[in-house]
DNA sequence: ACTCCTAAAACGAATGGTCGTTCTGGTTGA
DNA sequence: TCAACCAGAACGACCATTCGTTTTAGGAGT
């Protein structure tokens, strides 16, 4: 047997993943071609198909690749001490997608767009996706159990789909529009739904 | 000159429109032929080619209709009497898109994906989403005249932008993961960065 | 230490198919 | 009559995938 089964493998794909990520950014996930990877990673077409079965395979694995970045920021917020609010937890979420060194956000723009036409890449997301939310969730429990005055579960997954939702918007939005910042986010959102508007309902000519 | 050259020109440009329409729901924008709108709209690959210049061209066509739909929404509603909080329009931009005779959401998702490629697109998005906003921000304005006790203008301006930045989120959401209905998206969002979070923020172990 | 040996890994030309676009010839309506 | 419209075959380019060949690594035998 040639090569060191094991870690060579491993090392091979995770070189042409690195190259896929790298044309994706410039070309998009239907512009860019098996070639164009090849010629990236330094090696061969037939290469490429040693490793991964197809082009929807290398897909899916480089989905999961790009997901694992964020959970990993997540999970070791969510094991600190203390209790985080929705904005503390969002902060640093909605802060790492101007990180140069993560994942560009337009490829992952590109996946969700690919994942409504590929039913496997969709699983996938909606996986790492949920690994996401449930971490969230987690991290947000301590703060649940004190707002609701008792067990806070219910409250903790309903506010951590609201919050990766809204992470959702912004990252859409900081790729074709680059509205504002994630802390001008926060406070616009906070002022539309949170006090500000309370304290204006009573002008309201539609009322709830 | 054979025809009506203008009304029936309108009509054949927006027959291969809708068709182009229902064949990019099925099957995403980048497989999706020509040939397949052809034959979905009952005229020939050649007609198609005389009414739009290349597929980016009706692509770009496509984008402008589909924002059509929404903005004229929110205009009745900002031209309507009255101070409307955030949350009340929010409330018809979140559920028209449930609305089964709106341009379906995936195909924007799509667009989205696509603009970050084909600048021309982008554009056209960039262009399309801006007059949302500003519809939005118009319909705000009574609202943050009152919540800012004089000049609502600035806060009229970020707040339409991070509302539609929500409802980019919750349009992702629903495309992928279909999380939870735009009411208890609202409701959770309020609870998330609302009155519920400021009362619990002395629990906080972080701090602002 | 050195040499075969073997099977996996890598290569890249060839294949089969698809797609956007063009073009030519027919049709139609003013 | 004739210019615009339409049909659909033809064209050229590109792409994912295959496959026969070559290279390479590491273990067996000496």
């Amino acid at each position: 047997m040639p090569r060191v089964t094991d870690a060579h493998r491993q090392a091979r794909r995770d070189q042409i993943a690195d190259a896929a990520l790298r044309v994706l950014k410039r070309n998009g996930i239907s512009d860019t071609s098996i070639a164009e990877i090849a010629e990236e990673c330094g090696l061969s077409i037939g290469a490429i198909y040693v490793n991964f079965e197809n082009k929807a395979a290398l897909a899916r694995y480089l989905a999961n690749r790009l997901f694992a970045w964020r959970i990993e920021g997540l999970e070791t917020l969510a094991a600190s001490e203390g209790v985080h609010t929705p904005a503390e937890l969002m902060r640093p979420l909605l802060a790492s997608m101007f990180d140069e060194n993560r994942p560009p956000l337009p490829v992952i723009l590109q996946f969700w767009s690919e994942a409504i036409v590929d039913d496997d890449l969709h699983a996938v997301l909606v996986e790492q996706i949920e690994k996401l939310r449930a971490s969230l969730e987690r991290a947000l429990r301590p703060w649940a159990d004190a707002a609701a005055g008792g067990d806070g579960g219910e409250l903790a997954t309903r506010v951590a789909g609201a919050c990766l939702i809204m992470c959702q918007g912004f990252l859409a939005n900081r790729c074709l529009l680059g509205w504002m910042s994630a802390e001008e986010y926060l406070d616009a959102v906070t002022t539309a739904l949170g006090a500000g508007a309370d304290r204006s309902e009573r002008y309201s000519a539609i009322g709830g």
